[in-house]
RNA sequence: GCGGGCGUAACUCAGUGGUAGAGUGCCACCUUGCCAAGGUGGAUGUCGAGGGUUCGAAUCCCUUCGCCCGCUCCA
């Protein structure tokens, strides 16, 4: 890793943010060729997401895959971020459950204890059989005397005054009416061997919660220039929820039906608690991500249509051995509103023998359009004019629903890291032992010409030729010429920065208007007539 | 967040208190006839930053920032 992370930094692909100051944790740039290759990367996205999503082909319905873009902004309204439940747990200390991945306040958690008022609801800590989540004593105490699962396990028969000021409730456990004291479990109390113990809120088991952290995942800052704390706004955690806000206008307004996706690509702000393994997990990234709608029937085919196409893509970009693999997540990994979720991962040099994540593919349900809904009070459904049952005059009588949502979202920088780990290649045999065999398609310079030697007219036919290639592959990325020092350092340079293809004008091109292609991943050369060299890059190059 | 390692030229690194170094790369010129070839010359350093000790600090001490590794975590 050290010598990809050498390579990045010699050849300009990535430098580290605020080098000359010192640097600044879990912030990198991108250098000329990064730049162009991160590029790449994003317009083969959008191309074969949006501009013709799936490469043409048809969706689990039988027809094509559609899908529209949005742009949307980085700093969206406060209350975006209390639906979406990215806000919960700024300011508190949160627990997580490890096994539903469920979190909370961790002062929000409470032990039920059948605790004989008459010991003053006092003694030192025990184990209780059972927690809930709870905002207040109150609605715990409300909760135990109200609902059957608790009150079995406490085995409560009867049920007198209780109080939710002070925690108590009057009840008949099986030995006769008392009062019985409700605690909180104190999580600042407890030391993390304790909290292991504590079973969790919505499994009863023990030992799958976290110990309370305290989390800043937004990058906080203020509208306007006044900086006070009533104009305080967040940058987005994930650029999704862009979508999801913007999905009743997208509806009305571009005549798109269920089903079809939205795209959005862009930055994304997250405090991680640990930046490291290079760009892998930054503060600042960018992700390319895909809200697919359709009905609720049709949303399983749909994400097992999604999770196989994106495996599909990262192969075509380059990513084709077994360093890549397609996990399903566990049922017990899944969000309690998700009914499948799958990683692309890629076995980085930093993760092996593991894997990292390069996107995720979830099923998300309605979860986050009926957030929004239930937060701004806009009406999200969707009126699908070709369901229910068929009227006289030949219409559909219409079904009005949440549409599901199908959640391809892919990490851009992770995916260029990825790209740069499968094409680093050390071959001690070549004159040029480190090399990056990037895909045609993403490397940022996709050809190179050479005059053999700067002589006998040659720099001239090079200069035509290069040129005549510049004129018709600007839009792809740069074509190199180099006419400097030896033939074999400029091929070796070449490889470094991962140019696929090299052209060669030598004596006999001079002759017999032929010149030399010299192939990057072999080292291998063969002739072709200097009129077919921009045949042969188009053949190469795809489009 | 905890523990460990590291930070000197664009890259890899040497330099343990006394003039800032090497190899590679880069640039120029010469040479060139297909793979970092050869020759000559050249440019490039707040020794990560700040403070302290010392006649004198890249070197010793303190602080801090960054990178890497392990644990934790991955919202």
């Amino acid at each position: 890793m050290d010598a990809i992370m050498a390579l990045c930094k010699r050849r300009g692909f990535i430098y580290q943010a605020s080098e000359i100051y010192g640097g600044i944790n879990g912030f990198w740039d991108y250098g000329p060729l990064g730049a162009q290759l991160k590029k790449n990367l994003r317009d083969a996205w959008w191309q074969d997401m949006v501009l013709r999503p799936c490469w043409g082909r048809s969706g689990p319905n039988g027809k094509p895959v559609r899908c529209v873009p949005v742009e949307t902004c980085i700093i969206q309204h406060p209350r975006v971020w209390e639906a979406s439940g990215h806000v919960a747990g700024f300011n508190d200390p949160m627990v997580d459950d490890k096994q539903t991945k469920q979190r909370f306040r961790a002062d929000h958690l409470f032990g039920l204890f059948a605790r004989p008022q008459s010991s003053g609801g006092q003694g030192h800590f025990e184990i209780p059989k059972v927690t809930i989540v709870a905002s207040t004593v109150g609605e715990a105490v409300e909760r135990l005397v109200s609902e059957k699962p608790l009150r079995k396990i406490f085995n409560v028969r009867d049920v007198g005054h209780s109080s939710g000021a002070s925690g108590t409730v009057q009840a008949d456990l099986g030995g006769g009416m008392h009062h019985w004291h409700v605690e909180a479990v104190r999580w600042n109390q407890l030391d993390e061997a304790a909290l292991q113990e504590v079973p969790s809120p919505f499994t009863g088991k023990r030992g799958s919660l976290t110990s309370p952290r305290q989390f800043n995942l937004m990058f906080k800052t203020y509208t306007g220039a006044t900086a006070t704390e009533d104009d305080k706004v967040y940058m987005r955690p994930e650029t999704a929820q862009g979508i999801f806000v913007q999905f009743k206008n997208v509806i009305d307004t571009t005549r798109v039906k269920v089903p079809f996706g939205i795209a959005n690509t862009g930055k994304s702000f997250r405090n991680e608690v640990t930046p490291r393994n290079f760009t892998f997990r930054s503060r600042e990234f960018e992700q390319a991500e895909l809200e697919f709608f359709c009905h609720p029937d049709e949303s399983v085919d749909w994400y097992r249509f999604w999770r196989d196409f994106r495996m599909e893509w990262w192969k075509s970009v380059g990513l084709a051995g077994d360093n890549l693999v397609l996990r399903e997540h566990d049922k017990d990994e899944l969000s309690h509103y998700s009914q499948g979720t799958s990683d692309v991962e890629y076995r980085f040099p930093f993760t092996a023998p593991g894997f990292g994540e390069l996107e995720g593919i979830a099923h998300r349900g309605n979860f986050d359009l009926t957030q929004h809904q239930r937060h701004s009070g806009a009406k999200l459904e969707y009126n699908d004019t070709e369901r229910g049952e068929p009227l006289p005059n030949g219409q559909r009588r219409g079904e009005r629903y949440l549409p599901h949502c199908i959640e391809p979202a892919a990490g851009l920088d992770r995916g260029v890291l990825a790209l740069l780990c499968e094409a680093y290649t050390v071959d001690p045999s070549r004159a040029s032992p480190e090399f990056l065999k990037l895909h045609p398609r993403l490397a940022p310079i996709k050809a190179a010409v050479f005059p053999l030697v700067a002589k006998d007219g040659m720099p001239e036919i090079a200069e035509k030729l290069h040129a005549d290639l510049c004129e018709r592959f600007w839009r792809a990325g740069a074509i190199e010429l180099d006419e400097k020092q030896s033939i074999g350092k400029r091929y070796a340079r070449m490889d470094e920065a991962g140019c696929p293809f090299c052209f060669t004008i030598d004596g006999d091109t001079l002759k017999d208007q032929s010149v030399t292609i010299r192939e990057r991943d072999t080292g291998e050369q063969h002739r072709i007539a200097i009129d077919a060299v921009s045949g042969f890059l188009t053949d190469k190059l795809g489009g």
